[in-house]
DNA sequence: CGGGATTTGAGGGGCGTACCTCAAATTTAT
DNA sequence: ATAAATTTGAGGTACGCCCCTCAAATCCCG
């Protein structure tokens, strides 16, 4: 039998009225006694159940995703991972809200910021670019006792509680490697398209891919990055004219999400299977891509475990309780087509039929 | 506000006691009157709270670990997950129960596995190869409703509940498509090398790379696998001979978990470096050998989310709730220097302070 | 329509914890 | 030593659900 707070009273020999005053920091007792108590806490092993806890304490977990408006591959990966969380957080007394906010517009995110705490929410996710009026919004949401974890891009110099993501410097440097090493003539060039999705993670991306092309692959020369804003028609024309003027480009290194318009560009090129094509971010496009070999590899986060880990993290912010650092680790994934996970049914799952 | 039973009761017009009664299954209730409350439950959207639910049930999750007494580093992986996992289940009302058999004796496993019902146990991880033996004192295990589940190694064949681990043809196709790509020179042969951890393990991986090689390779010769059966001094002297037997060597595949040995082989003969080596399973020396750039790739399965995973599954089953497939998935995860995830101090988790 | 069987209702006790009140005991300051 | 302040104890109610009992209502059958 687990012991309870009735076994840490009879072992501190103190009454329960006490007992519950030091295990919920209430005032009125003397340092002494609150020390027995810890030390009969100690002695018998007690850990507090929290189910029960939660129960008494009338708590959920109001939680909040705020995230762009963009109707991106990756935002729509993001979303389905969210709405499939969503119901399993039913029963984790949690409900989730989403809110979205026009891209490129700080001052309406920080509204929408604002607006979470009278809303009765207690912990935030928040993808969105750093700016001034977002920190001054973060700051003020922590101050109102909310958690905030950063989701998918980090806000290093803001107060966030947590990042859930991965190291974009990193994944860069995990490209390059493969870009590297999967060329199969060394001088060669590579090919760089950015949809600057998010600034940041592009920067440093790209960044990591540079360091690692420069140490270790010195007969490979990366072009600058090419921006096509995510307009199809731009991006075929940037990409078959580079490729014209570079016969020597043996890889294409995509530094945002979106695959699609580069794959179906490819394929319009004649092009498709010849080059060395490395993405990020595991969407139904860049899946469809390894599936077929328009892509070689995909360097990608875990969205499933991203969203479940940003719950799980502002739960236990919000409860000020430790987390479990291995287990919110994102990892960096590479995916190819060999070690493609099966893909669900994205259908809308039900909320789980009736009883237990 | 969540709805709760009482509003069920409201909403159907029966009392609680027939809500009750529907919710658990429990007889003495007309089909009419069952349909009318899962209708309600319906309308209104119920979700039981797990939580208070168990709490009443006084239900605890006794579940058991069994794995090989092998001490390899593999299992010590897997164990520290485990442990570490351990502390944190204790909140959630289940606790963790560790067997181990000895490696080569079924009868051994199958009495051990006999003795789990007694124990209280309601679900069990297995980690064991598939035997006649086996299978049966599963199939017993089942009868008397405790949950099974393969840990790792599947056992396609007995009638565990699920599988939790890596489908192990990918895996061995992801290793032939890295040991490909990453080989520069065409005609080469690769070298396997097996330590039949498990032996199915081994033979599917082959089978997957193999496979591969043929398929997209075929200026690869890949030479039989070679077996040292964990004795390093017996694999130095394997590797050393079949070196300089095969001086177009250009990769090795280590099949099994064991890579040590490896590296210091190679260290030893100063070849480290000069050949693509990729292998299976993050474990701590896997780990160094990818730092130092003595192995090129690890092909892998977090082991953190494989034992959570086991506990999730077991939790659920022993309830028959369903799962959420997506969050159970262990991916086929691929593992270079570049995004080796940053390493825990292993040391041993304090089990919560005291409080919440 | 009576009588037995089945279905339903009402209610209570409990799970482990939170949070509240009020009185009693103890400490501290004067 | 006395008054005031602080600390402690005792007990109750609540959270959402499970499980049990017993009586009342309803059903079905001959």
């Amino acid at each position: 039998m687990r012991p309870t707070v009735n076994d840490i009273a009879r072992e501190a020999g103190v009454s329960l009225a006490t007992v519950d005053r030091v295990l919920n920091d209430r005032p009125g007792v003397r340092a002494k006694t609150v020390e027995a108590v810890q030390e009969a806490i100690r002695r018998i092993g007690y850990v507090r159940d929290v189910a029960a806890a939660n129960l008494a304490r009338q708590r959920d977990y109001r939680l909040a995703f705020v995230l762009p408006d963009t109707d991106s591959q990756f935002i729509r990966t993001l979303l389905g991972a969210l709405s499939e969380a969503g119901h399993l957080s039913a029963a984790l007394r949690t409900d989730v809200v989403l809110r979205r906010f026009p891209a490129e517009d700080p001052h309406a995110l920080a509204g929408i910021l604002a607006e979470l705490p009278e809303a009765g929410v207690v912990g935030v996710a928040l993808m969105a670019p750093e700016t001034p009026v977002v920190r001054d919004a973060i700051r003020s949401l922590r101050q109102k006792g909310l958690a905030v974890v950063a989701l998918v891009s980090d806000l290093p110099n803001t107060e966030r509680d947590h990042f859930v993501g991965i190291d974009n410097r990193a994944a860069g440097r995990t490209a390059a490697v493969l870009t590297g090493r999967f060329l199969r003539s060394s001088p060669a060039r590579v090919m760089v398209l950015s949809d600057s999705m998010l600034l940041r993670e592009s920067i440093e991306r790209r960044l990591g891919f540079d360091g690692v092309m420069q140490a270790r692959f010195p007969g490979i020369e990366v072009l600058p990055s090419l921006e096509a804003h995510g307009q199809g028609a731009l991006l075929h024309d940037i990409v078959a004219q580079t490729l014209a003027r570079y016969p020597d480009i043996g890889a294409i290194y995509s530094l945002g999400s979106g695959q699609r318009a580069l794959t179906t560009c490819l394929e319009s090129l004649g092009r498709t299977g010849q080059l060395v094509v490395i993405g990020h971010e595991l969407t139904s496009h860049a899946r469809a891509a390894l599936e077929s070999g328009a892509m070689d590899a995909v360097i990608t986060q875990n969205v499933g475990h991203v969203v479940r880990s940003a719950l799980r993290v502002l739960r236990a912010k919000s409860d000020r309780v430790p987390i479990d650092v291995s287990q919110e680790q994102i990892r960096i994934e590479i995916v190819i087509r060999e070690n493609l996970p099966a893909s669900l049914p994205p259908g809308p799952v039900e909320p789980t039929p009736a009883g237990l």
